[in-house]
DNA sequence: CACTTGACCTGTCCGC
DNA sequence: TGCGGACAGGTCAAGT
């Protein structure tokens, strides 16, 4: 599922709903999906929520620190500990009854609320670390991770840098790469490289510098814009209240395929890269 | 070495 | 209505 928007709407609500609140119980309903011993949270307090890429950290007072990557299909739902979970939570988008077939694993707090995490296809994972390993600066341990998109670090000249270790790539599968542009995924990589008119399928070494500039403005653009939205739901994605993203209702070309521009007279197109679905317009994107 | 493909899973949709 | 295949916000390891 989630990309940079999806992910830091995930962040902002946790932020609002669980920090302070003790953790008091964990379910575990699908023990593949995650590798630590979930007892060692019990009595442990949320002390803040941060993300890196796509990833989610939830810190505690115990020196632990929570990791959670979302993958394709991963939700985090909030559900108060006064609402019923049979029928689902009131004002949300969802379409599961929690607990639902999906879910992997059910967090208790200490005011009897409740974080459930669902993920359909199990892609995704929760890991726990030490706080002092992945803090501040130091993600080594979460991979080799880029300059976040809306950070100083990511300038037009740190983006040629990092994207120019990859010269025989297609632009669109290595904006995709986390080491170059850390959050960006398959729909932002295609509405980025629209805006900034650029073919997906050109590779890395023949980009000038005014297209990296252009491009630079339009990563920042496409996921700006997303976040003030909710970002986007093709199909799972929800917010921590159950809610869904409605971006792409102004998507320009991603899941457009076969409909006409929005910028010219051409059609939107799909194409394969790298085994994920490319949206883009050959007539504006040269 | 650099890049592409297959695997991981579950579910849905589309064509026959 | 059923069945097979393609495909879905991601990321690895294995293969070319």
């Amino acid at each position: 599922m989630p990309e940079l928007p999806e992910v830091e709407t995930i962040r902002q609500g946790l932020e609002k709903k669980i920090v302070g609140l003790t953790i008091e119980g964990v379910h575990t309903l699908n023990r593949n999906s995650f590798n630590f011993d979930s007892q060692k949270v019990i009595g442990q307090k949320v002390l803040n929520i941060w993300r890196r890429a796509k990833m989610l950290g939830v810190n505690l007072s115990g020196g632990k620190t929570l990791v959670f990557h979302l993958k394709m299909t991963g939700q985090l739902v909030y559900i108060d500990g006064k609402e019923r979970l049979i029928g689902g939570h009131p004002t949300s988008d969802m379409r599961d009854v929690m607990p639902s077939k999906s879910t992997v694993l059910i967090f208790e707090f200490s005011d009897e609320s409740k974080l459930f995490f669902n993920d359909q296809r199990r892609f995704g994972w929760i890991k726990l670390f030490k706080t002092q390993e992945v803090e501040a600066n130091n993600f080594e341990k979460l991979g080799n991770l880029g300059p976040e998109p809306f950070s100083k670090e990511f300038t037009w000249l740190s983006l040629k840098e990092h994207l120019f270790k990859h010269l025989k790539t297609p632009v669109k599968v290595a904006i995709m790469n986390q080491s170059v542009i850390a959050g960006i995924g398959n729909i932002y990589a295609s509405e980025s490289l629209f805006l900034a008119k650029i073919d997906p399928r050109r590779l890395v070494k023949t980009l000038s510098d005014e297209e990296l500039k252009k491009l630079h403005e339009t990563v920042i653009e496409s996921l700006a814009l997303s976040l003030k939205y909710g970002g986007s739901t093709l199909s799972h994605y929800v917010n921590v209240e159950g809610n869904k993203g409605s971006y792409l209702t102004f998507a320009n070309v991603y899941n457009r395929e076969g409909q006409p521009c929005l910028g010219c007279k051409g059609v939107v197109v799909k194409i394969s890269q790298a085994g994920r679905g490319t949206y883009f317009c050959p007539e504006c994107q040269k």
